[in-house]
DNA sequence: TTGTACGCGTTATCAA
DNA sequence: TTGATAACGCGTACAA
């Protein structure tokens, strides 16, 4: 169903230009330049005069041409994975929020899990010159893209990604996470719980593995490696690996879901099962959200405040580029909350000694 | 927790120009221009020379030069409401996806409804010279917008706004949809349904108020304006909107939420008093999302792809950018599908012959 | 204090 | 086919 009104213009408006308001005003080129960029001195005479030259044409400072010839354009690159993930948008949003206070503009990247779209956000961004950016990468050894950002070399931050020695970065504390959302379960009778995360080439999934296996260890308890998942941290993914662990001759009695985009999925596999929670398996997801909130039962949860993370990336940014911190890359560790909700119960068969 | 490591770059490396690519080939700059836009021609052997430099410099064009020279930033503008919601996060990775694979890069900004950040979004992407936006204004008449828009004059893409006789407008068809969850609703035996959604300053509201309206009219009954409002589309607000009507002495035997980010304040107003779903009272959502799927019971939606949504817009964007499409602006009306889940139910009193 | 002129990196025009 | 040069809009060094 379509229906026409009236026209839609083609080519934008010329804007007015300094040199206009300068001879509107009946100055040179330069002091109309001075006035607009207040340090200078000027006559008080002259600056009214341009003062009301800028009113009557609406004139605006054209930052493409400024850029030319500062090579800042007061715009900032973000690269998500996927913003349609609550958590991420979240995160788009609060460092979106500070930087358009300060000024900049967002360039918004979505790599979702493509080198190549990586790659092209970066050249693109670079070309305009973004005076910083703030990353969440696909992998960490990329070599391209290490080297393409090599090349960049404008302030970046990295949020929830280390790449060795090199970038400031922002990493949440799965690790930290993981292990009380262990000892909570530990406590309430699980042994056989299992761990879904996304591949090591990352770190949350690192840290995580790191959170579970480091668990097991200080207690002096085998690991049950094949209770553990690195594959995936899609929602797709982990109805695949919730159904594999769950058709497994033993099932874990609880599952950690380590990864943000990984309820749904886990939830379905769980539903398609027919299985009940917290009854036959108790569940822990990572990153909250509506869903863990009004899931029935409610799910428990690793969280942490995204917006406020997005804040602080931005602000660590807006430092960077002020050139205000020391040479050093910062790596700068954020708590995590483990939130007990309904999906965690007793364990439904006695809890065996040791596995 | 703070632990540092190697050196961060404070400003960009100087990138390679084509007057560095014309020099080291030996060739004059509009010679390497012209290899560059393959359009003009030159001499086999200038090409390979000029290509080699280019190689060895690892030459990229600079777009701030070129929109400088051109006018074209091949940067197109993104404005919405929230990228929080799903819904809108949907829409933004559906457009982002097809500009990007043309070419372009969005600058996205959030209004978090204040029209200040609005017109402060829309200022700086002029002076950035974008080329195009898409926009989902907070409120479609406001004058200051307006004026802006009108002397940045860019191909503008509306969704879900319509502005008069003005812009491209994609819009869903929200009266549509209320009116089959209301045709379902009236086949439960339910009489009494609130709907729940925002100012009518804005075209869903206005389409749904329709919708509501005219279902009822065209039975001949009378519409009972007490449950309508028209107040807000946030979750906070409908948590207080659905508290209020089911405070109402006769309160509604089902409740239709007309807003993307209303279910979870919805739902939470309704456990609050301890009713249930579908047994007290029904509920229909508008836009999918986790939370409608994974509710218990899952709830009804009126929905669409928004994605899908996303990527048009983009496309017809790119139409009006390239000045393929006649001069008339379009309104194109897109349908949406009305799924029943759990969350209906027969009314539980016996249907009244009329209210 | 003010005016002039240059350069930022490109593309396009004009001569050669 | 190629080379030299103007122009895009701005900020600033330099001269007046």
């Amino acid at each position: 169903m379509t229906r026409k009104t009236r026209s839609q213009p083609q080519k934008p408006l010329p804007r007015a230009t300094i040199k206009e308001v300068a001879a509107l005003a009946g100055v040179a080129l330069g002091t109309a330049s001075r006035v607009i960029n207040k340090n200078s001195r000027v006559s008080l005479e002259n600056k009214a005069k341009v003062n009301a030259a800028i009113a009557k044409l609406g004139y605006k400072p054209d930052m493409v041409a400024q850029s030319m010839r500062n090579g800042e354009s007061h715009t900032v690159g973000i690269l998500v994975r996927n913003i349609t993930s609550p958590v991420l948008a979240g995160f788009v949003r609060g460092a979106q929020d500070v930087l358009s206070e300060q000024g900049y503009t967002v360039l918004l990247g979505c790599s979702e899990e493509s080198r190549e779209r990586e790659v092209n956000f970066l050249m693109s961004a670079a070309s305009r010159r973004i005076d910083g950016l703030i990353m969440i990468t696909t992998s960490e050894d990329d070599p391209e893209l290490l080297s393409l950002r090599q090349d960049i070399n404008i302030p970046t931050i990295l949020f929830d990604r280390e790449i060795p020695e090199s970038f400031d970065a922002l990493l949440m504390a799965h690790e930290q996470g993981i292990r009380q959302s262990l000892e909570h379960l530990f406590s309430l009778g699980h042994r056989r719980i299992a761990l879904l995360t996304g591949n090591d080439n990352v770190f949350p999934a690192r840290a995580r593995l790191r959170g579970y296996r480091s668990f097991f260890e200080a207690r002096g308890l085998p690991v049950n490696e094949g209770l553990i998942s690195a594959n995936t941290f899609t929602s797709e993914g982990a109805f695949v690996e919730t159904s594999a662990v769950l058709g497994m001759a033993q099932p874990p009695t609880a599952i950690i879901l380590g990864g943000i985009s990984m309820l749904a999925g886990s939830l379905s596999a769980i539903k398609a099962r027919g299985l009940r929670i917290p009854e036959d398996v108790s569940l822990v997801a990572s990153g909250d959200s509506d869903l863990a909130m009004f899931a029935t039962p409610p799910i428990s949860v690793v969280r942490w405040n995204n917006t406020e993370v997005g804040r602080t990336c931005a602000l660590l940014l807006l430092e960077r580029m002020k050139g205000a911190t020391p040479a050093e890359a910062r790596r700068i560790i954020v708590p995590t909350e483990y939130l007990i909700r309904g999906s965690c119960g007793p364990c439904p068969s006695a809890p065996l000694k040791s596995q």
